[in-house]
DNA sequence: TAGTGGATAGAGCGCTCGTTCTACTGCTGC
DNA sequence: GCAGCAGTAGAACGAGCGCTCTATCCACTA
């Protein structure tokens, strides 16, 4: 079937074949980790075949996680650039990136968090690919809030102390969030967030 | 085979088969998760087999798990009730928590954590009974430092507030110690949580 | 028209999973 | 002595997993 490009059943068709396995996987993996994403769930969430998924990634799951990881960190990143350049007030700035993270959550029914987080969570200590690409996704956000603080006028050795708390905090938040399936503890972390900052 | 309850190759065999299944179990899923977690590797780190699993766990692995988040979750308590009781300032108290945390953490190669994180999002959304239990232990730690909080003097709103961050940012550190097998998030976090709490 | 190779397609492999089932052991009350 | 029962033991089942494999499709080149 082929499918000119414009006619599918799922929304991002129109991409190609590979950056839809990406981004289903992205998505699975960022809502339960993972463990129980399977394979074939991701081919046929992505409108392709099994065939297709070895074709890109010949090393498996775990390439193709690694992908997917990379892929999610890439969003938070946009979302986390949006906040921090959102007002001149990094306290403000700060305080708007947990606030678009509490909507993000809410539009998606609280499954679309922090993409790294529940795959990292399965993997400490026992795949050094995967471990590494979250690392590294943390390390690029952790950097993203260090350069913005600074840039504020904060003495660098505390931005890149207080952007370290600021993703503590977002990550946490979020974590309870999701369980507690509301705003409340992003909102607050907010404002706690920015009275932190503006204490320096 | 029978041993006599001293003589055995596992660490906690002393005490009766349910508890060793539940403490392997939350050890297990506190590290990988649920999904990476089978209940054959249960019941063998556990000392047990099989057909006892499934005699004191009639539901299955849900069950097992559920059982598993609330041990680990009184472990948990126990560690913050050991920190906020350790010196009478409140901001000092929790940052030893976070202390402890890290400590906990190094002393197990970054592998103890947070015993439902790594469940908790495995299944939000999907899972009614893991979901509840992860939000009930959760809720019980808030409690807990929310009302040492307030017995120090902090009005009752904002101990509450402060408590939903405390837990957010030690949550967030804890993920970010265990990815970059660091103390930093968390002694970072102690000295910010510390600074806030002050500021009240 | 024939050839080439990236991409698609899905049946099927071996394996492990959670679970079920039957048999056995050892204690307790009669 | 033995019935009854909580607990132990592990073989076996069906389902689903990640992955392999062969076949096919379709642009593009010659």
């Amino acid at each position: 079937m082929k499918a000119s490009p414009m006619v599918s059943a799922h929304p991002d068709a129109q991409a190609d074949t590979r950056t839809r396995i990406v981004r289903a996987a992205a998505t699975l993996m960022q809502r339960q980790g993972y463990e129980a994403t399977g394979i074939k769930r991701i081919a046929a969430d992505a409108g392709a075949t099994l065939g297709s998924v070895y074709h890109f990634f010949p090393g498996g799951k775990q390439e193709l996680a690694v992908e997917a990881l990379r892929y999610g960190s890439q969003e938070f990143t946009d979302l986390l650039r949006t906040g921090l350049d959102s007002t001149d007030d990094p306290a403000e700035a700060v305080a708007e990136c947990a606030r678009l993270m509490a909507q993000t959550l809410r539009d998606s029914d609280w499954s679309d968090g922090c993409p790294v987080a529940a795959t990292a969570l399965e993997f400490i200590g026992r795949s050094p690919a995967i471990q590494l690409a979250s690392e590294e996704a943390l390390g690029q956000w952790r950097e993203l809030v260090a350069v913005r603080l600074a840039a504020a006028g904060i003495p660098v050795d505390d931005a890149r102390d207080l952007a370290c708390t600021v993703l503590s905090t977002l990550e946490g938040a979020e974590l309870l969030c999701r369980v507690s399936a509301s705003e409340q503890p992003l909102r607050i972390a907010a404002r706690h967030l920015a009275r932190l900052i503006r204490a320096y």
